[in-house]
DNA sequence: GCCTAGGTCCCGTGG
DNA sequence: CCACGGGGCCTAGGC
């Protein structure tokens, strides 16, 4: 193991009123790959050490300290110096976080290359920095983390062979309307899911009882105008597309609906049906 | 500080191919906040009582380790045991992060109220197990996160006066036609921004050349079909609202459109005006 | 690669 | 509290 316990932290470390030392035990090779390596308050050179050692093995690598934030591409950032916590994915994403917010203050998605590297301080022209960099094409776009201070950095391995099960999503709701057509209309009968049209595709497409075209757009919670639109856009489309005169009647299934959505409904004649996807 | 160190990770520890002992040494208090307190393999006891004092200290907490993760609110999902990284922030929000994507797998908005207590083992009925609780109302969801293994808690605190500063987005397109009219059309006058109509605020409203109103729809990137409906809304409600039948023209700024929607413009008689928010 | 629409979207701003 | 729309949205699925 290259990287050797981290310096104990000297008459300079200012900041901390806990100091720990971390003292490295030779260990044994395992197939085990679960593992969470840490350093604590490491200078910026065996920072820098240890995220590229953690890049280049593809942990999942976090550092936390003292940084500032730039970002350009699709926009343009700057974040001043503060406390932030950085997670590097190998699978090329990168997270900043500060304190509050589900969001990252700061990001990149998938995809990115991390590069880590210490500058300044040398001739005293600057200060010492570690330099977090993740940049992407296509879009064009860079990050780059500049940490004047790192209190932690630590390289995470771990086994993940699970995914999400995810329910209560539009899909399910389609499900239950096909399942059951009855609970759009009595006598409706679906006739094709994502039916294409110039406009965009059809969530469930299908005939009433007289045997009308309808045009039922899904959403999994309450919705408002967007979805109103939405639905119109498909209406309009099917009904240039049969050209025939035939009316085209379109429904709005969801949970509920705000009362400017109600409005758009009734202005273009379309029918609401309050359903939610199942709970289970 | 009543966390000692943590205990020397047993021959049991199977998983290691690195061990690390955390020494702490006494330290003194200072005004300096930053602060980053990490825990090693511990026990689920010892994670416990860490995450508690974190919790308690409206600290920055994660925790690595092998759990399962249950979710119930808007929608409800599982995931089988794997290694994740969670991280509970002060503000209530919870994000629970394998090693790909940028948007962690299970979250909790701001605002929850988080939770950990340790459970079972001691009867041998049930394996021993740490679990995290995130829960909020309106809506009512839960989050919980069980851990048969953790490797890693850490607490951090942290100071961070500064706010980011973004440019690029559909602000600075406005302020951009706002200080020169004519990049919309020559002799374009702006009359108000966030204008109000029965479907929504308009993004500018004015006059052209001829005195004719005029709607604009910003967007700060490539615009698709959903724009060109959100513009139809502003200028049918417009229209009724000046309820002369003075016609009302309709435009959208973007930087570019897709081939559907400018279908959807040629449509509804719209014109798109090529625009970029500002580089700078 | 682009396009389209969903999302436990989150988030800020008004009312 | 709800409603509405922006977002560097991200992400999945088609083409």
């Amino acid at each position: 193991m290259e990287r050797a316990s981290p310096p104990v932290p000297g008459p300079d470390a200012f900041w901390s009123c806990e100091s720990y030392v971390v003292v490295v035990t030779p260990g044994t090779p395992t197939t085990q790959r679960s593992q969470a390596v840490t350093l604590e308050q490491p200078t910026l050179e065996a920072a820098c050490e240890a995220i590229a050692d953690g890049l280049e093995r593809e942990a999942l690598v976090t550092v936390f300290g003292r940084c500032t934030v730039d970002y350009d591409g699709r926009a343009s950032s700057t974040l001043e110096a503060g406390d932030r916590h950085v997670m590097l994915k190998p699978d090329g994403a990168a997270l900043v976080h500060t304190d509050e917010g589900q969001q990252p203050v700061n990001w990149q998605p998938p995809g990115c290359d991390h590069d880590v590297r210490c500058d300044g301080g040398a001739d005293g022209e600057s200060d010492p920095e570690l330099i977090l960099e993740s940049v992407r094409s296509t879009p064009d776009e860079r990050l780059c983390v500049r940490f004047e201070e790192v209190l932690q950095v630590s390289t995470f391995f771990g086994a993940d062979e699970n995914e999400l099960a995810l329910s209560g999503t539009e899909e399910d709701l389609r499900q239950r309307i096909l399942d059951e057509p009855a609970l759009l209309e009595t006598g409706f009968t679906p006739l094709a899911t994502e039916r294409d049209t110039p406009a965009g595709a059809i969530d469930i497409y299908g005939e009433d009882a007289a045997g009308r075209s309808v045009v039922v757009e899904l959403k999994r919670r309450r919705v408002g105008p967007d979805a109103v639109s939405q639905l119109r856009r498909y209406v309009d489309a099917l009904e240039r597309d049969l050209h025939a005169d035939a009316a085209v009647r379109g429904f709005l299934v969801a949970p509920s609906v705000t009362d400017r959505a109600t409005r758009l409904l009734s202005d273009h004649g379309f029918e609401f049906v309050p359903l939610e996807p199942p709970a289970e």
